[in-house]
DNA sequence: ACGTTATATGCCGGTCACCGTACTATCGCT
DNA sequence: AGCGATAGTACGGTGACCGGCATATAACGT
């Protein structure tokens, strides 16, 4: 799973949003950072209904444009929170790595890696 | 980045290692879920390369075989610590995402998502 | 002697997620 | 009337990744 496709995900799991919510709701959670544009956004959409991740909650047409919510299934529900422990154990793991990087046992600062989000073991 | 990308950084970080080594550090580090196959990984190399995130280390002449080992830049490193960070966020905001799933505020045991891993903040 | 597994790298075709852009349409604001 | 935000659809392109194949050597089992 791409990172536009864990972020849809994730603006779904609160509540359901229609497509331009999704857009807003991404763009938030992310700081600004990610901005999803439409093609990215229904693309994803089509391919998470299809695999049963979200579903249409309801459509609704507000001054002749339609509204399609789509609303997280627990399917998506569990797919998001096994995503979410995969990216820390990736996290984790990467700095874990990054903390060997000056060849040996170091004793100061840069084990920071190991004391930030190692609890997992 | 993608998670082979970001995996194969990962196994660089800790100490410069050839083709064959990646694939197998990948496999120990994610523990077994992800297998890179050689057009993934000599692609993803040599993209990375171009990008200046890797470069090659050394070359050894093993009996007869060409053995290229490469080596993670230090603007590899601080773009995998980047990434680190930014996969922490996105697991962050999906748990607390999650955990608003039943529409409010609620005391028991599904606000074991803040709890787990969140202490980010 | 032969097949299998591991080591080690390279190449190529295909798929699919994502991007970028353009288009349609309505509402509110100026 | 024109512009920007809202809201969705359509479509061509790119590029990362996958899968498989080719190549070569060495160790191990049968």
């Amino acid at each position: 799973m791409q990172e536009p496709t864990f972020l849809i995900l994730t603006a779904l799991a609160a509540q359901p949003l229609h497509g331009y919510g999704v857009i807003r709701s991404v763009d938030e959670l992310s700081a600004g950072e990610v901005k999803l544009r439409p093609g990215t956004l229904y693309g994803a959409l089509d391919r998470l209904a299809e695999q049963g991740l979200v579903t249409v909650d309801r459509e609704e047409a507000v001054e002749g444009r339609l509204r399609r919510y789509y609303r997280l299934s627990d399917a998506g529900a569990a797919a998001l929170q096994a995503q979410v422990e995969r990216l820390r154990r990736h996290a984790t793991a990467a700095e874990v790595q990054l903390g060997k990087r000056f060849g040996g046992a170091l004793s100061f600062g840069l084990v920071r890696a190991q004391a930030a989000g190692e609890v997992t073991g």
